[in-house]
DNA sequence: GCAAGGTC
């Protein structure tokens, strides 16, 4: 390198466009190349000028991002805290291992520069990388002069501009991806801890899974997109068919057949439709109303963009969008097309758009269109219409290089290239042009319409066999003319439900909604397959899987919309404004991390929503240590014993509530509640006596009937050992360890809480419900010693002996009466998916809507109204019907007119058929022809 | 084991 001058640090996006601008900036006199650390990222040197200063350029790139973010090591392990910290979890960037090399060729190279000249893509996430390859260089070198150079296409007057105007980088632009990263990760990973841990081991879903270890993802692109295809399915299903006629017309004459089409399209009113047709027939001559001809154009498409190709390919090819990147990756990487990663469909007035169609005048198959095209006597050349969409960044995808195929390449390598050539080709063609002629008749005062169409001229159509223009022909007609139609008859036709997503409808949703970029969206098709969300059918529709369509309908029956696109609508606002200096990050990522915790909190406290809909299609899992119990309940207090992880409230396996540690099975730390407590949430109270801090009060509600008359049943109680309330009810009603009390730990809070309870022996003297304990010798419900309080011969265990508090129990099982109304009550036999066998209690009065399961009327745990319907079962009533699908029914929905599907005793509800396989013995939901 | 965004 020439000693004179600066040397002067060049960092592009990508390698392609380090070589590109080196080789526009140096004339390709003097460009010398050496490899860097990275096998990707070479480095190119010349000389060059910058407005009279001579300098020493090295150019050369990164991949993308050159950092992650991530959170705190503390945080990393899904059970190393309780996923509602993630919203405030520290969190930082660093360097993933696979970028180091590129980050030691920034820092050698850094050090002996002078400047740094960012030559990132002009968008907001290549200003959000500059600041990346600026912390990584001026760590090496600070003396280092930041300079941005702002350029919108790899052409030399634009570059050579560009170096010559150097500017700032924009911090705005950064902060707003800034944000965007920080709230994508921390929904994401909460979400998707909280609803992996409660579901995978609760229900048997991992069998389908092809043993893979199965991960129920949120993802704020992810989501929605698999929102509108269950959508869809649900429009489908909700979809009632419905009977319509209509009067159809012929006439057949020497010159030929023409087919008429009735003004009113169809009725649905088949009595009206009759009315009409019979007075056709009684007066059946047609009468010419009108003659039109016009002359119709069909436009060739825009220029290619990113999701215009995988649309097309879709279409056209069947491939999916992921598979069309990968050969789109491909084709680039071998120069034959452009930048495949482009929302541009408008060429810049300087792309030398004839160089390309000279390119390709010796193709066999479309090289005499080339030469067509480049002929002005021809007249065939149109300059391309633009869609309207610039990314600033990369041109419209086009041809670079002519190919007639390569060895190397597959079927779909020559499709895609092939369509891309075409493509372009069809862009800078003329329309194709048409002759329409439309004939208007009247028949008893009835109009009735038939069109033709000539093509004129194909123009476009000749290279780009993939869209077609169908044209018919019609016999002349002259207006007054008249004739007695061949045909006329009154037709039925039913109506029918949209088609699944394809494809292509998939990209055009997230297209107009806003979800993914045109680099992303093709992964979160495929990230819906991959986590067993949806599945794709030959035809390249989806439909969504059980375990998709329960997701979505658990955080729809809570109310939430996580499942639609306004999430990502407003990230989307918030991004523009931070862009723009109107929002500061920090005040968006305050307001919004704020509101989705918020959300997330709620979200957790209705999860039994994601439950029940869960258990619509899984079946329960008797797993031992679901995750669901061990680590999604609400955080009490730091646990003291491994001083790791955090003590959260939880429900064991038998349904009594206890506080143990997320550190489990390596941290045992447990404290029992009594096993009187029906519900216990955390509150946001603190205790004020325990310590260490701090200690979360928690509002308990307890059984009347099984704590004594002089305890309240509301309880803000504490587990630090403070709590002379909790430690009585304790020793009282025992609690739901199914540890032996001697083998227990403590079974009341007490300064010792956290002592793991493997470590306790049979000789622990706290104050655990033994006799031993001095604190029991007077029993708290006789005043009398000699036994323990839970001993106490003056008390039954009520608990278990206690009348249901809803039901009046009698002798024998058929002569149950309902307390509520007090109409008897007769034994049924449930024939739901997930509860076949079970034996229920039904109210027989009209007016009550009351049942009990047989099991819950002996146990004690209680009955639950629902919603009677005409022919119900004892499935509680859930809304699943409210709100979906065009008529705001679902497909198992309990409306009268979808009706649910068997009656309690068994019966098919008459006329519902599957719609998955058309059987009439079951619904979709349960269809075994169905995937997950 | 978690997101979405770059790109080889």
């Amino acid at each position: 390198m020439a000693g004179r001058g600066i040397t002067v640090l060049n960092v592009a996006e990508k390698p392609s466009v380090a070589k590109s601008v080196s080789n526009i900036l140096s004339r390709n006199q003097g460009l010398r190349v050496r490899d860097g650390r990275s096998r990707y990222n070479r480095i190119f040197e010349f000389n060059y000028t910058i407005r009279g200063q001579p300098c020493n350029m090295l150019f050369t790139s990164v991949i993308g991002h050159l950092m992650e973010l991530e959170f705190d090591d503390r945080y990393r392990k899904w059970h190393s805290c309780d996923p509602a910290d993630l919203f405030q979890a520290p969190v930082h960037k660093s360097v993933p291992e696979d970028k180091k090399d590129i980050k030691r060729t920034l820092e050698e190279e850094a050090r002996r520069c002078q400047w740094l000249v960012l030559w990132l893509d002009c968008d907001r996430e290549g200003e959000n990388i500059a600041f990346e390859v600026v912390d990584v260089c001026t760590a090496a070198n600070p003396r280092l002069t930041i300079k941005r150079a702002r350029f919108s296409a790899l052409i030399d007057r634009e570059i050579h501009q560009a170096v010559q105007n150097l500017v700032e980088p924009n911090k705005w632009f950064a902060d707003a991806v800034d944000a965007r990263q920080e709230i994508d990760l921390r929904i994401g990973a909460s979400f998707t801890r909280f609803q992996t841990m409660l579901m995978k081991d609760a229900f048997v879903i991992d069998t389908v899974t092809d043993g893979r270890n199965i991960v129920l993802s949120y993802g704020p692109c992810q989501f929605p997109t698999l929102g509108f295809v269950v959508e869809r399915y649900w429009e489908i299903q909700a979809h009632e068919p419905e009977n319509f006629w209509s009067i159809n017309c012929s006439h057949r004459s020497e010159e030929g057949v023409a087919t008429f089409n009735w003004g009113r399209g169809h009725l649905f009113d088949y009595t009206y439709a009759v009315i009409i047709y019979e007075m056709c027939i009684e007066e059946p001559t047609a009468t010419v109303t009108n003659v039109r001809q016009q002359e119709k154009l069909k436009y060739p498409p825009h220029p290619l963009s990113t999701i215009e190709l995988e649309k097309r390919a879709s279409r056209y090819f069947r491939m999916s969008s992921e598979h069309t990147m990968k050969v789109a990756e491909e084709l680039y990487q071998g120069g034959f097309i452009s930048y495949p990663r482009t929302e541009t469909d408008n060429f810049s007035s300087r792309t030398d758009l004839h160089a390309i169609v000279q390119e390709q005048q010796g193709h066999p198959e479309w090289g005499t269109y080339a030469q067509r095209l480049l002929d002005p006597g021809a007249g065939l050349w149109r300059n391309p219409r633009g869609g309207g969409h610039d990314d600033k960044a990369h041109p419209p995808i086009h041809p670079t290089k002519f190919s007639a195929g390569e060895s190397g390449w597959s079927q779909d390598h020559r499709r895609l290239y092939e369509l891309v050539v075409r493509h372009f080709l069809a862009c800078v063609s003329k329309p194709a042009v048409g002759a329409e002629t439309t004939v208007e008749i009247d028949i008893a005062g009835e109009l009735f319409s038939s069109c033709g169409r000539v093509i004129l001229e194909k123009n476009y159509l000749d290279v780009y066999p993939y869209e077609s223009w169908g044209g018919s022909m019609i016999p002349p007609y002259t207006i007054d003319q008249q004739f007695i139609p061949t045909t006329l008859t009154l037709d039925p036709g039913v109506t029918r439900p949209p088609p699944l997503l394809s494809e292509a409808d998939l990209l055009s949703c997230m297209d107009k909604e806003g979800i993914g970029t045109d680099a992303t969206m093709h992964d979160h098709i495929k990230k819906l397959l991959d986590r067993f969300y949806a599945t794709k059918d030959a035809s390249m529709r989806f439909t969504p899987t059980n375990l998709g369509e329960a997701l979505v309908m658990g955080y729809d029956d809570m109310g939430y919309k996580l499942w639609k696109p306004y999430l990502r609508a407003v990230m989307e606002r918030d991004m523009k404004s931070v862009s723009e200096g109107t929002k500061s990050k920090a005040e968006v990522l305050d307001t919004s991390l704020q509101q989705m915790k918020a959300c997330f909190l709620d979200a957790r406290l209705n999860k039994v929503k994601l439950l029940e809909a869960m258990a619509i299609f899984f079946e329960r899992s008797n797993r031992v240590g679901s995750e669901e119990q061990n680590a999604t309940g609400e955080v009490v207090r730091r646990c003291g014993l491994c001083q790791e992880s955090d003590m959260v409230l939880k429900k064991n396996r038998d349904g009594n509530f206890m506080v143990g540690c997320l550190g489990y099975p390596q941290c045992r730390s447990v404290v029992w509640l009594p096993g009187s407590v029906s519900e216990a949430v955390v509150t946001t109270n603190t205790c004020n006596n325990c310590t260490p801090g701090p200690v979360y009060l928690i509002q308990f509600k307890f059984r009347q009937l099984e704590i004594p008359p002089n305890y309240d049943v509301n309880h803000l109680g504490c587990i630090g050992g403070c709590d002379e309330i909790l430690t009585q009810l304790t020793e009282i009603c025992g609690t739901g360890s199914r540890m032996p009390a001697r083998a227990r730990g403590p079974t009341a809070p007490t300064s010792n809480t956290n002592q793991p309870a493997r470590a306790r022996g049979p000789t622990a003297s706290t104050s655990n419900a033994n006799h031993t304990n001095p604190r029991q010798a007077v029993c708290l419900h006789c005043q009398e010693t000699g036994h323990s309080s839970n001993e106490c011969p003056s008390q039954t265990r009520r608990s278990r002996n206690a009348q249901y508090p809803g039901m009046n129990q009698q002798s024998g099982e058929s002569s149950v009466s309902c307390s509520s109304c007090g109409a008897p009550c007769v034994l049924r036999t449930a024939n739901t998916a997930n509860n076949r066998g079970r034996k229920f209690y039904s109210c027989q009065s009209q007016e009550c809507n009351f049942f009990v399961w047989e099991d819950n009327l002996n146990n004690g745990s209680g009955g639950r109204s629902f919603t009677r319907s005409n022919s119900s079962t004892p499935t509680p009533s859930r809304g699943r019907n409210g709100g979906r699908g065009p008529r705001g029914r679902g497909r198992n929905g309990s409306n009268s007119s979808n009706g649910t599907f068997v009656t309690a005793t068994g019966d098919p509800v008459s006329g519902r058929r599957c719609y998955t396989c058309g059987d009439p013995s079951h619904f979709a939901n349960v269809c075994p022809n169905r995937g997950l």
